[in-house]
DNA sequence: GCATGAATGCAACCGAGTTGCACCCGTGCC
DNA sequence: GGCACGGGTGCAACTCGGTTGCATTCATGC
């Protein structure tokens, strides 16, 4: 199969759970994959918008929440009340990073640290970190 | 100084900065100290609006943005896409419990783990670090 | 070809938060 | 006492991200 095509790619991991891959899924997707930050819904479809395919919002919306259900996707909520999006496959518990400066969202590789502990009663079933601080885009252009 | 009554208590906090205690700054902080979770802005309209003294919406996110400012409160914004403020005193580096069940956020006294390590050329300036999972009253209400 | 259900598109709506502006009220000055 | 001034407050209208309801379209199985 072709790997190398991003619509392909998008197409793939949409069957691979049995689901059809449906002309908006597939834009989606695809143009998750092609972000290198986390994408908004405002971003993407300005996306789809310029390469002349535009979606209806509430499409974005749906199926935006159906690869997140799926875990083709996974959401951010940013400090600016912003759910970004993006395809990173969820590797539980893995942090990102938010850019004061432009408000860009970022996942980060590194793995988390210990857990805070909890007060008793309280049961734990996730941890969500989120680095503040600009990114280097940002750095640079602010130095 | 009558550090016993929360009225008392919060036109000190509110004056030890030079400011002027309105009697909207400080019925804001005194429900706010009262609070043992944190407290949304429809809460705080909430109860302002159950002890005869309602607050108008402007006012309130004004007095929110101004104790925030002043250091005398701080925010959060949970999952819902709703900012939560709290009275605690700003310790930096201290952790959050989101109850995905009622949506309550909590401050957790514990410090917290480890950054994660960032790209190069980003700039970390501060941790933030929420614990998702079922606060104490919803896990015995769901056991 | 046709029934069926999922996916899509449109419009109207909701709720958190913001902005603009008028008003109130305490303070300093004459 | 009267008055200008400025910060704080209240009201209304607005913005914006997101949701809901419903009609239409499309794919799929029979």
């Amino acid at each position: 199969m072709n790997t190398g095509s991003p619509h392909h790619e998008a197409v793939r991991l949409i069957q691979a759970g049995g689901a059809s891959a449906t002309a908006a899924r597939v834009q989606v997707l695809r143009l998750l994959l092609a972000a290198h930050t986390t994408a908004s819904h405002q971003t993407l479809m300005q996306a789809a918008m310029d390469e002349a395919r535009p979606l209806d919002k509430v499409t974005l919306y749906r199926v935006l929440d159906w690869l997140v259900a799926q875990g083709l996707a996974h959401s951010v909520t940013g400090q600016d009340r912003v759910r970004r999006f993006s395809a990173v496959p969820i590797q539980h518990g893995h942090a990102h990073f938010e850019c004061d400066a432009c408000g860009r969202l970022f996942c980060l590789a590194d793995h988390l640290g210990a857990q805070p502990r909890t007060p008793p009663g309280f049961e734990a079933r996730q941890l969500d970190v989120t680095v503040h601080g600009r990114c280097a885009d940002c750095t640079h252009a602010g130095a």
